[in-house]
DNA sequence: ATGAAAGCGCTAACAA
DNA sequence: TTGTTAGCGCTTTCAT
């Protein structure tokens, strides 16, 4: 890779290093004549200074990692899409690292992290992780660290989150309202701070309208398809209850292929409801009543923390929550 | 941000920078004793070489970038997960460029990719390229470049592909076959390797069939939904065609809006198949056929492909393409 | 207004 | 077997 740079860019102008490097960030003690002879000749040869080089000195990599359980989620390239918005804006570059909800690679991911490979850190943490000091000791290096979605609730810095048990609470209220008595929650693991206020707000809302909630309703599903499919089945034919709510998008489609399987109408005999970012999801057969997340919004957000702390000095990230509202959208999965 | 370096390292071992260096490469001419020591402290301060330095030594950055249209699109997650598969067995980071569908987007990234921040690139280009020398000029300086699904046919490299011509060719007969006789086609971007691909196949099959395609039929959708909304309604209305073939899975899911609006019924008035990898596509209503791509496996090779290259220092990208079938499942969609 | 030179952390050629 | 040193491309302080 013969590439342009400062030394070739002073030799062609017969100019020292140091002069074409002061002109390229338009120093003041460099003359408008030399500046624009060297800002020609640079984009003539499409010059672009070397990103290692100016880590080097400067300790700043222009660079994100984004670290998710997994991609092929709506929820999650929403969020991506807000991140990327953000960091194209500020000129910022984005590695994403996939967990697939294994803690021992998120581990793994963070460790490759500690020595300037990025500025800051975005992370939505895996299913599995009870344990955050590897991202603590991220934190103490110096990098800074914002939490989106999945977040841990006790780490000094920004999470931005939705209203998990709101939300969770109004999908449960709706599904009572519309006549549900045995209402089963699919919750996603109880270790994750969406998993533990969804399932609260679903208990609470059962609770505040007089019915006491069922052990065997409430059933933590995993990551693993095949076993979630033999729980919700298992539920649904051995509780036979009125009404789904799923903590997340894959627990409702399995919830539908299963309905479809052992012959229950949705919603004549089971009504279903989920938090999801489906694009189709009005196209289901019957369509899916959602608690649709700000995906972009929350992936913007985080981002924008994250790079106002990298970009001002002084600014420091608060140890604080943002938390941006989910939309009930009801529709024929829910229907009376 | 205070990490460990080499220097601390052999500061505290009382070695050399280099003794230390070369131990951590396992290199034969350190002691065993030396390297157990090195490793050992290395391990217990986490030690972790700093990736912009060895670039400046060693012109490698072990980062790839991914240059994609869009990501909240099936087929791409799914591309995703197969390259960074790869990428995290071999110890790859990935950056993700996203052009959303935007020429000069595209040619901005590649300017930013000149100087060593990625050893290679995969890329998928943007519906609104049809002038190459960008990336041309990235391979000149050295930089792999592999294309997978939206390729250029003349560049000298490797090209990851579906079956595009014959899977649509398959598509198109597959509604000949369930009855259908005007067969409209929703193209993508005449100028993308998919697009003409696609029509060609479906022209082919039509003609094969006895069938004189009507230019009223093949309509060429963009990349904005209001405007393919209207199109789309135009056809339905104006040529109310008993059969749709469309190129992409965001033109059949407009489609479906539409029949929904227009009161008409699939399959019984409209028969509709896409070129889609929707997980679910057999949820809808009704079921939607599909020539389901495989995304996974064209990521994979593509990434393999590259990393490869990267890794083999005698091997170069041959000038070919990699052709990955897809295959045609048929559901409620296209039912006679 | 311009240039010389040090140094960021690392590797590798060469010396000891 | 270990150490010294030059240099990757850049920024920045300190001369000139």
């Amino acid at each position: 890779m013969e590439s342009v740079n400062i030394k070739k860019l002073a030799q062609l102008l017969n100019l020292s290093i140091a002069t074409v490097s002061k002109a390229l960030r338009d120093s003041y003690d460099i003359s408008q004549e030399t500046k624009d002879k060297v800002l020609a000749l640079a984009k003539e040869l499409n010059y672009q200074p070397n990103p290692h080089a100016s880590f080097l000195r400067k300790q700043n990599s222009k660079t994100i990692a984004v670290i998710i359980p997994e991609i092929a989620n709506n929820y999650f390239t929403l969020a991506i899409n807000g991140i990327e918005s953000v960091a194209q804006e500020k000129g910022y570059h984005v590695i994403i690292y996939l967990s697939h909800e294994d803690f021992h690679r998120e581990v793994a991911f963070t460790k490759l992290l500690h020595t300037g490979r990025v500025d800051g850190v975005l992370i939505s943490v895996s299913s599995t992780t009870t344990d955050y000091t590897h991202l603590h000791q991220l934190q103490d290096k110096g990098l800074p660290i914002v939490f989106f979605d999945r977040v841990c609730e006790h780490f000094n810095t920004v999470k931005v989150t939705t209203d998990d048990y709101q939300s969770a609470y109004l999908a449960a209220s709706h599904l009572i309202e519309q006549g549900c008595k045995r209402i089963a929650h699919l919750a996603i693991s109880q270790s994750l701070s969406i998993g533990s206020k969804r399932a609260k707000g679903y208990l609470q809302a059962l609770q505040d309208n007089g019915i006491t909630p069922a052990a065997s309703l409430l059933i933590e599903c995993t990551n693993d398809d095949e076993q979630d499919v033999k729980l919700i089945r298992d539920l649904l034919e051995q509780q036979q209850p009125d009404g789904i709510f799923a903590a997340i998008e894959r627990y409702a489609i399995a919830g539908y292929e299963l309905c479809d399987l052992l012959g229950l109408n949705i919603p004549g005999d089971v009504k279903i409801i989920s938090f999801s970012n489906l694009q189709t999801a009005s196209l289901l057969n019957p369509s899916l009543s959602t608690i649709t997340q700000p995906a972009f919004e929350m992936g913007r957000e985080a981002a924008s923390m994250l790079l106002k702390k990298l970009e001002k000095k002084n600014f420091q990230l608060p140890d604080e929550s943002i938390v941006i509202q989910s939309k009930l959208i009801a529709r024929k999965s829910t229907m009376k």
